[in-house]
DNA sequence: TCAACCAGTCTCTTTTTTGTAACCACCCTA
DNA sequence: TAGGGTGGTTACAAAAAAGAGACTGGTTGA
């Protein structure tokens, strides 16, 4: 089906300047708010670590055994890059022998209402 | 600020097979839905091309001048893989001169409450 | 003592992604 | 006829991401 007399008019958001020149009126200049969100929540990981720790702090070989397929260095890489965001926290267990736990902040809860929206539409259309 | 006597306990869903060998009760064998959903839409400039086709068809070199940034090599990409998917659709006009349409299809407008709220939450944070 | 655990780190290689710029073939208008 | 538009494609280079696997240095239980 190509285009027909009911669907809606092209979007445009240019137009000419003098009579050649197009210039567009509404360009992102930066990456929009979508975008730049993306680039948070978007990279490889992030979103299931996020989700693994919703429920409490969890430690680093925990942490990488549940993510199935993750390495050690991308876990820890998507880990440091999250506590200096400030999305998740590194807690030092003063136990015997020391153990390391990670855990969520305020503002990494804040994402969990996108990623449970996330997780829903991906689940409805069997991705 | 430590983990303290009212943070939750560690996370664990991990045991001991035998006495010494642990595994895992309940690990991503596969990424798990965030992390396919992500696969899906966390591609650099995917939300973006969705949220700009979400009022109406737009044509291919608009599209681009709109992504701030973005070079004709990566919109054409994007565009094709979210074709193959079924994100979007691309119309050829039989005008003259031949212009192309790409709009967003009911399959592509099911992300757009995901996208939604990751704009909000973006932009409430101030990212 | 051996083996498995802890939390990482290091190095190396491979793969993927991204960007730049030129080019095509055709159209339209000043 | 030159210079802008249309929608791409191609080749090449550069940069970023990902993965494998060994290694550390200590701890713990059988």
């Amino acid at each position: 089906m190509g285009l027909n007399s009911e669907t809606p008019p092209i979007h445009t958001e240019t137009s000419f300047s003098g009579r050649t020149k197009k210039i567009v009126r509404d360009p992102c200049l930066q990456p929009c708010s979508i975008e730049r969100g993306m680039r948070i929540l978007g990279g490889k990981w992030k979103g299931s670590i996020l989700w693994h720790l919703k429920d409490g702090p969890v430690r680093f070989n925990d942490l990488t055994r549940m993510l199935g397929g993750a390495s050690k260095k991308m876990v820890d890489q998507r880990l440091k890059e999250m506590e200096t965001i400030g999305l998740v926290e590194r807690h030092v267990l003063q136990t015997r022998p020391i153990a390391v736990a990670y855990s969520i902040t305020d503002f990494g809860k804040s994402t969990l209402n996108v990623l449970e929206q996330l997780k829903t539409w991906a689940e409805q259309h069997g991705i």
